[in-house]
RNA sequence: GGAGGGUUGCCCGAGCGGCCAAAGGGAGCAGACUGUAAAUCUGCCGGCGAUGCCUUCGGUGGUUCGAAUCCACCACCCUCCA
């Protein structure tokens, strides 16, 4: 069975300097940076890599990536994560940059990308953001609210906690903090646990913290492009891709994965890898794992949709194909001059 | 020709006199989201001027206070016997 080292697939050499992640380094809130940026989002398979590089080629750029799987390195096929080909040269950071067994959170993701910012700016380069996972985004570009790190004993023993009492875990973070109970359904234990977990660090409820915090204040000075595209069109590229994928080899790409670093690992949970999982695992026939796939991915791209349709931070909606026009073109340009002044 | 079984909402499928606009699943759609986010969770899903009204359970006609549910005939499908 062809099982070389994941990594081995697709390298990306000395495009970007190091990084390691020490994800403990910074807190992402510090007050707002003169920096200009763009940022590039939209729904999976709406063309934010290619637009990316194009944007990156003609304003002088180089790509951040803000994408919860591709920066895990041996996530490759099925993360649609871009081959050295498509970006033509174009310096990507905060990809591959963690191993499948690491962990990472939206916070530790804006301190890495604050860092990428400070030292591309540094060199006279345009940053430029790419990247689907909203929270990531919204941290990155407005802060989140201030508590102290995540702690994981904390967490382990009110999930678990949570696992047992069911319901009443609901009624308990009523008890301490009945705004985000209000907010928060009984069903959603992650949530339950987030704010349980935040008023035992603080004594101070979530609740409080998000209202005082709002949306957040823009942390640089970004400007945001949401790439849209017709429902069928999306549906037809993301079903010819799914095919792509396959033809490359995507399931082998799991079996490796889990041969290397057991199913357990957080990234295999994403969208595909566990359904594909569930193929290799359970007797699950190929055929039925694939319509889950499907499904979940398009499932995937609807909530990508109605998050970023909420985003305050987005400042323009259009097609990759519209954005080539002259129009954007120079809007983007008018906001990176207004930057150096 | 004879004997049975079936026909339910976009699809599959339960219901077998009132609590049924009709369980459940699939498909579809909408939404929430502030340190797990490709994660996690929720809602809608016959039509409406909507704590009520209207049209639905192959067709038509009956029985009944009341029928998807009972009866009759018709249509189509399936199984078995000739």
């Amino acid at each position: 069975m062809p099982c070389e080292h994941p990594d081995m697939r697709r390298e990306h050499p000395d495009m970007s300097p190091p990084e390691t992640a020490n994800l403990t380094l910074r807190p992402s809130a510090p007050g707002p940076s003169a920096t200009s940026i763009l940022v590039v989002s939209g729904s999976t398979g709406t063309g934010k890599t290619e637009s990316a590089v194009r944007l990156a080629e003609r304003f002088n750029g180089e790509l951040i990536g803000a994408d919860s799987v591709q920066i895990y390195r041996g996530l490759d096929i099925g993360s649609a994560k871009p081959t050295p080909g498509e970006l033509r040269g174009v310096p990507h950071h905060l990809i591959d940059v963690l191993e499948p067994t690491e962990a990472i959170d939206a916070a530790g993701f804006a301190a890495l990308a604050d860092r990428s910012i400070e030292e591309i700016a540094g060199r006279g380069k345009v940053p430029i953001v790419v990247g689907g996972t909203g929270l990531w985004l919204r941290a990155l570009l407005r802060g989140l609210v201030e508590v102290p790190e995540v702690d994981p004993e904390l967490r382990a023993k009110l999930e678990c906690e949570a696992k047992q009492l069911g319901d009443k875990m609901h009624d308990r973070l009523r008890a301490v903090d009945p705004m985000a109970a209000a907010k928060i359904h009984p069903n959603d234990r992650l949530r339950i646990v987030r704010a349980l977990e935040v008023f035992a660090q603080t004594g101070s409820s979530l609740g409080s913290l998000r209202a005082a915090h709002a949306l957040g204040r823009p942390r640089y000075r970004s400007l945001c492009i949401a790439l849209e595209l017709d429902r069928a069109l999306h549906r037809t590229r993301l079903e010819r891709r799914l095919q792509e994928m396959l033809d490359l080899g995507w399931l082998d790409e799991v079996r490796c994965l889990r041969a290397r670093y057991g199913d357990e690992i957080r990234p295999l949970r994403s969208v595909g890898y566990r359904q594909l999982q569930q193929h290799l695992r359970e007797q699950t026939p190929f055929d039925e794992a694939r319509k889950r796939v499907w499904k979940a991915t398009w499932i995937y791209a609807k909530r990508q949709r109605t998050w970023l349709s909420n985003e305050p931070s987005v400042d323009l909606r259009l097609s990759a194909e519209d954005l080539r026009a002259s129009e954007p073109l120079l809007q983007i340009e008018r906001h990176l001059a207004n930057a150096s002044r």
